[in-house]
RNA sequence: GGGCGAUUAGCUCAGUUGGUUAGAGCGCUUGCCUCACAUGCAAGAGGUCACCUGUUCAAAUCAGGUAUCGCCCACCA
């Protein structure tokens, strides 16, 4: 097979998604008797195009479901895509502002025919670079939210809400967007700093004879001075000394010379503005709530459009809010009642979606009640039925549900599931039902109509754990997925969509929606901001795919991905994921490479039939660093620790496998040591499973070079475990690990020497070995470690010594001693120096160890293997220093 | 105002229950095109673990506090 020095992403990756998904190896199989796996995808929205944040969310939620598969679940990931109401609005709004039209030129049905239009265009081409990214999805089950049986899920869940009595419909503060024209929910509400002006505004008060006397007068603060057209109180703290005569008195409104009352109001920052509040129930949240407590008007002077309504006086009516506040500080101002106009910053609401300000007014909604449903949601995380990973998330969660606030579902678009509520004009009957009713239920009538009111969009995302399983219907779907095991997702949409989730399962399928939430790390910018496609701050997944592969960005996201909550991302860290699959495509063709020289192409033996006639100590110790990166890439995925389980595989294939196995197996091959083949074989085999759940295409590829069976797939493999005997035959020749690791250190420290002291490689070097330990000696004399300490450091010859150093560089490697004769290189001053160094330290550590020892705390409250290993080190240092004394004595 | 993170090498970040000499990648320096890979190999330099005070035989790690940055929540008009 042609195998090139490169591996080339493009050629592989199509091929191999195409062979999964026609082989149906992303379906579940219902018959089976594995245990489930599921996760429901977070549906993107039909606006979006697939962007970092989906990218690492695509790949985390990837490896989990390709590492149960491997571990023999019968796992589904389910696939979807969200209607988005507001974004999709947007977007056609977008469109028809080109022709110079809004939505209301074409009405609802031409609107919603453009919607339909834009989701079959659209939808798709999120879930195609999902494709592009490996994601193992089941396409067979991918869901839309208006999908006619995902809406019937939801009508189900309002008609059952509303029979329940948590669904009610209310006059309400709530926030209004006058740009999309909607409500929207406080989680929708964006609050940013914005530099503005507090105006200091003089209500004359109410004399007993009516008449406003200029000196007598209470002066309120505000940011908003055109809200004051609805004021309906003036309120004070009930404990401000400057107010509490005022309070029962009356105020007159300037310009609408309207009556309020001078209300107390506990919640009055006596420290904030004057200590006097306007109240303006019809338009702030705090006031409304104030109005409701103390039974105040409600007086609505801007309406939908942002606009100054006809409950204004007259001369302001029609105005833009802007203007209308313009046109009112000039008329305070010139009637005498604007003390004084401050510069200040604070926070201001503005539409998550479009940016336009806020308007909170009071307007008649759909409303769910949440606080009984919120109970049992808390339970459930409180009990810790479900957990959060990382698991501060928890708190958060919590402290949101313990004060959750009622939920506005209304909104006042068309693109969603509409209202299924009725309305009768003739006896005023509302009708909530499953089915369209043709009549009033009450007085037979035909002139019914439908509430033109859709539902939030997170309505319906609310249900999509079940809904996509086939709710309300009992399906095999729900019945074997539900619970799901998995939420994956961002920690924006904890509140806005988890929360809602976990508190529609627990209702509706009486359980819990999922067991794990993960909420990963948000990617940020180079520069660490957040990054945003239309500022161009970022960089783009796709192209990052095209470059580089599909297995070199999920590998590197996974790398990144800890649990601190951001990191930074840019185009050169791909490079790190790029260059592993290389070294991992290069290390299997030089294996390949073995395997297929006609000697060596015999059937190879497998792991249970070789591990216990192991004796060389390189392939113990491969076998032994094998076995812990098998536990710790498992325990690692099991805990959603994906960097853990990336590092340990990468430092594992190359810094072991591939820098000193490989390199080691070059020379025992030459000398004909045939068992390595079967060592490389297999631990190659297995490394590439518990690779593949990060680079699904790179070990597909490189599966089918190994395994000659073009039907199956890696994913038909099997993730590897830890049998304990075998883990008990490696842990009884841990003396045979430590051999090796000295061979290593032996290596490493020669080429250290050479390379510092700028020995050239074509110089000739004996090594000598000089140590009491026989086996140790033995084992390095020995034909093969010889061979390969030789080639690895460069040495010329290798011989048994017990020569004291004489005239000579001297390395020291713990308890082994290395001299290398070198005539005339050396640098003698330098080399004592060096040695005095290190006498030094050595000494100042064997001080530490002295001190230590010495402590009977230590001895007594330590644990015994600690004071050992300690107590080791003194003995050890203390032998060191002689011959660090010695090496000196004899550099004369 | 409250909560949560972060602060470790020039840069970006690891550091799992306190315990050998604090690690990686990138960048840098030096030497290598060694017949898997220059997307590579070998070696190296580089850190008062933000600061203060405690707890402990022992602190990057635990407690309390300070500073700076970031995220989230909240009705300061």
């Amino acid at each position: 097979m042609d195998f090139p020095t490169r591996y080339e992403p493009k050629l592989v990756e199509k091929h191999w998604y195409k062979f999964w998904e026609n082989q149906g190896y992303f379906t579940p199989n219902l018959k089976s008797k594995k245990p489930r796996f599921c996760i429901v995808i977070p549906p993107p929205n039909i606006t979006g195009v697939l962007h970092m944040g989906h990218a690492l969310n695509g790949t985390l939620q990837d490896i989990i479901i390709r590492f149960k598969k491997l571990q023999g679940y019968e796992t589904l990931w389910l696939p979807g895509v969200d209607h988005a109401s507001i974004a999709t609005h947007n977007q056609i709004e977008k469109l028809l502002a080109k022709q110079g039209k809004t939505r209301f030129d074409i009405g609802r049905e031409e609107f919603l025919k453009l919607a339909w239009e834009w989701k079959d265009k659209h939808a798709n081409i999120i879930l195609d670079q999902l494709k592009s990214l490996g994601a193992a999805c089941d396409w067979t089950r991918t869901r839309f939210t208006m999908d006619e049986q995902l809406s019937r899920a939801v009508r189900e869940a309002f008609v059952r809400f509303y029979e329940k009595g948590l669904i009610y419909k209310a006059y309400y503060i709530i926030n209004w967007c006058p740009r999309c024209h909607t409500s929207i929910s406080d989680l929708e509400v964006k609050y940013k700093e914005s530099a503005t002006k507090i105006w200091y505004i003089k209500y004359p008060l109410k004399t007993d004879s009516g008449e406003i006397v200029a000196k007598n007068y209470i002066v309120v603060a505000t940011t908003r001075p055109e809200t004051m057209l609805g004021d309906t109180a003036v309120a004070v703290n009930p404990n401000d000394e400057r107010y509490k005569s005022l309070i029962g008195k009356k105020a007159i409104l300037p310009l609408v010379n309207r009556v309020i009352p001078i209300i107390a109001e506990e919640t009055v920052d006596v420290e904030f503005g004057t200590g006097a509040v306007k109240v303006t129930p019809a338009h702030d949240p705090v006031d409304f709530e104030i109005g409701k407590k103390h039974k105040l008007e409600v007086v609505k002077v801007i309406d939908e459009d942002a606009k100054i309504t006809e409950q204004a006086p007259l001369k302001y009516q029609g105005l833009s809010r802007e203007k209308a506040r313009e046109l009112i500080v000039e008329d305070l101002a010139t009637q005498g009642y604007l003390e004084k106009v401050e510069d200040y910053s604070h926070r201001v609401g503005t539409c998550v979606r479009c940016e336009t300000l806020i308007e909170p007014l009071v307007s008649l909604q759909w409303f769910l009640k949440t606080k009984p449903l919120a109970e049992p949601a808390i339970k459930k995380v409180e009990d810790q039925s479900i957990r959060f990973y990382p698991q501060r998330w928890t708190k958060v969660y919590l402290d949101w549900m313990y004060n959750i606030r009622d939920w506005c579902i209304s909104r006042q678009l068309w693109w969603g599931h509409r209202i299924p509520a009725f309305y009768c004009d003739d006896c005023n009957n509302l009708m909530v039902t499953r089915e369209d009713p043709k009549e009033c239920n009450k007085c037979h009538s035909k002139n019914i109509r439908q509430d033109e009111d859709i539902l939030d969009t997170w309505f319906s995302s609310a249900l999509w754990p079940f809904s996509t399983l086939g709710w309300p219907d009992d399906t095999e779907d729900l019945r074997q997925f539900y619970p799901t095991n998995l939420l994956s997702t961002d920690p924006d949409i904890i509140f806005l969509w988890v929360a809602r989730m976990i508190m529609t399962g627990l209702e509706f399928v009486k359980d819990i929606p999922f067991k794990d939430v993960y909420i990963h790390s948000t990617v940020l910018a180079e520069t660490g901001e957040r990054m945003s496609r239309s500022k161009g701050i970022g960089v783009d997944p796709l192209l990052l795919i095209d470059k580089y592969g599909a297995c070199a960005l999920r590998f590197t996201l996974a790398y990144l991905e800890t649990e601190s909550q951001s990191y930074r991302f840019w185009e050169k860290k791909v490079e790190l994921g790029r260059n592993f699959a290389n070294k991992i495509w290069n290390a299997g063709r030089l294996i390949s490479m073995y395997l297929e020289t006609a000697e060596n192409r015999e059937e190879r033996h497998s792991l249970n039939s070789i591990i216990s006639t192991l004796k060389d100590p390189i392939d113990i110790w491969i076998f032994n660093r094998y076995f812990q990166t098998v536990e710790s890439v498992t325990n690692a995925l099991e805990r959603y620790a994906y960097s853990h389980a990336a590092s340990a595989l990468y430092t594992f294939f190359w810094d072991d496998f591939c820098d000193w196995y490989l390199e080691i197996c070059k020379i025992r091959l030459r000398n004909n040591d045939k068992i390595v083949l079967d060592v490389l074989k297999i631990i190659f085999e297995n490394v590439l499973i518990l690779l593949h759940p990060f680079m699904p295409f790179l070990t597909e590829e490189l599966w089918h070079r190994f395994n000659y069976q073009p039907t199956s797939s890696i994913l038909d493999a099997v993730w590897p475990k830890v049998d304990n005997t075998e883990k008990q035959i490696l842990h009884l020749q841990s003396s045979a690990i430590s051999l090796f690791e000295t061979l290593q250190k032996l290596v490493t420290g020669i080429r250290n020497i050479r390379a510092e002291m700028n020995i050239s490689s074509d110089k000739k070097v004996t090594c000598l070995i000089n140590t009491q330990d026989k086996t140790l000696k033995e084992y390095l004399l020995a034909a093969i470690p010889a061979k390969i300490i030789k080639e690895l450091a460069k040495v010329s010859e290798i011989e048994s010594s017990d020569h004291r150093p004489s005239q000579s560089s001297v390395v020291i490697i713990k308890d082994l001693e290395v001299y290398i004769p070198l005539t005339g290189v050396i640098n003698f001053e330098k080399e004592r120096k060096r040695l005095e160094d290190e006498l030094q330290t050595v000494q100042k550590e064997l001080d530490k160890i002295n001190n230590l020892l010495a402590n009977d705390d230590f001895l007594t409250k330590a644990k015994p293997s600690v004071v050992e290993r300690e107590q080791e080190r003194k003995m050890k240092y203390e032998d060191k220093i002689k011959r660090l004394r010695a090496a000196i004595a004899s550099l004369g």
